[in-house]
DNA sequence: TTCACGACATACTCAAGCGTATGGTTTTTA
DNA sequence: TAAAAACCATACGCTTGAGTATGTCGTGAA
């Protein structure tokens, strides 16, 4: 209770990335948000222009602060290329890095919008997965299949429903490394 | 123009099946859908009780001719365990088949009846694979890994936006094969 | 203290979508 | 070919959500 308890945009952008996770695109709509919030619509029409706009905001949200953080985080301290690889495939399967993503995939198959970001976002990891490949040692399209591997892996296990537990799935993390490791 | 030109249950749901792959599960609807058909909601409620039926009915009637269609196919008629997966492999990524089950999952997101019937599809499909992989050689562990990595890859590149060609997805495919295979 | 502006409430209109009630029209069957 | 059953149209009521117009309240700057 430091500031006050009035509202800002960034507010509305959280929850509205929270409810997209939780309940879905559909459920992202300016009444519902208004009640979780205990204020009126009066209040999201201040604060934005229409829903449409509330949408494009979240989705330029996600990007920025996502962007910022795991491609800073896999950089800095590592001592070699393998370690960068491990530590990668870490950070992004922890809860709160890929938190959004699943819900937005699933958003973005019927958006061209939400499909446009993701489509940049999906890009620019695949460009960089494949750079660290190289840089431990692999030609250029021993780089890339490990990579669309390693990427696709991840965005599956985000979307699939084999109900694994978290120790089995760090164990197949181990064993992913080693097999997409090897000479 | 064999029969009637009235409409039966089977059109609502194929043509709910399409307009889920192209449009989302949103436009499932049933004055959208009845307008397509050149009938009136009066046609809908006769054939199904509501449209949540509607909705369980599209998922058993995919469910069924999936499994009777895959599965059947890559069994019959292959001299060895490898000339299997490939097929397998190949089969999958047709166009045809593959055709409904990326906006399903993602519909599944947030749907829990979606959901289960996704979850079921996706076990028995890994367990098929693995049992593949280990009539290839490999031992259990072995097996599973190289199963989940083939089938997660699937999962992921239809939902995922890199836009790869035809060609380039063949080419990948032959690599994945390759790699996947190897002692 | 006041007053101006930021932040929200209230009260509407409009459209879309679900479901029902009821009646009309084809098709099938006896 | 007439009755029965299947199929569809019309016309409702109800709810939800988007967006607008306008009123109200609190708080910081003058």
């Amino acid at each position: 209770m430091k500031k006050s308890k009035q509202l800002a945009a960034e507010d509305w952008l959280k929850l509205a990335l929270e409810t997209l996770d939780n309940e879905g695109i559909h459920k992202v709509n300016v009444e519902y948000l208004a009640r979780k919030l205990g204020v009126t619509k009066g209040s999201f029409y201040w604060h934005f222009k229409n829903r449409e706009t509330l949408l494009k905001e979240m989705l330029n949200y996600w990007a920025e602060t996502l962007t910022t953080d795991v491609i800073q985080r896999s950089r800095q301290s590592s001592k070699d290329a393998k370690e960068t690889l491990l530590k990668l495939m870490t950070i992004i399967t922890e809860e709160k890095v890929g938190r959004y993503e699943a819900a937005i995939r699933a958003w973005s198959m019927h958006d061209e919008i939400a499909k446009t970001t993701l489509r940049k976002v999906d890009k620019q990891r695949l460009k960089y997965i494949t750079s660290v490949f190289t840089d431990i040692g692999f030609k250029k399209a021993d780089a890339e299949i490990r990579a669309r591997m390693m990427l696709y892996y991840q965005v599956a296990e985000q979307g699939i429903f084999l109900s694994d537990s978290k120790e089995k799935r760090k164990k197949l993390l181990k064993q992913r490394f080693a097999f997409l490791t090897r000479e």
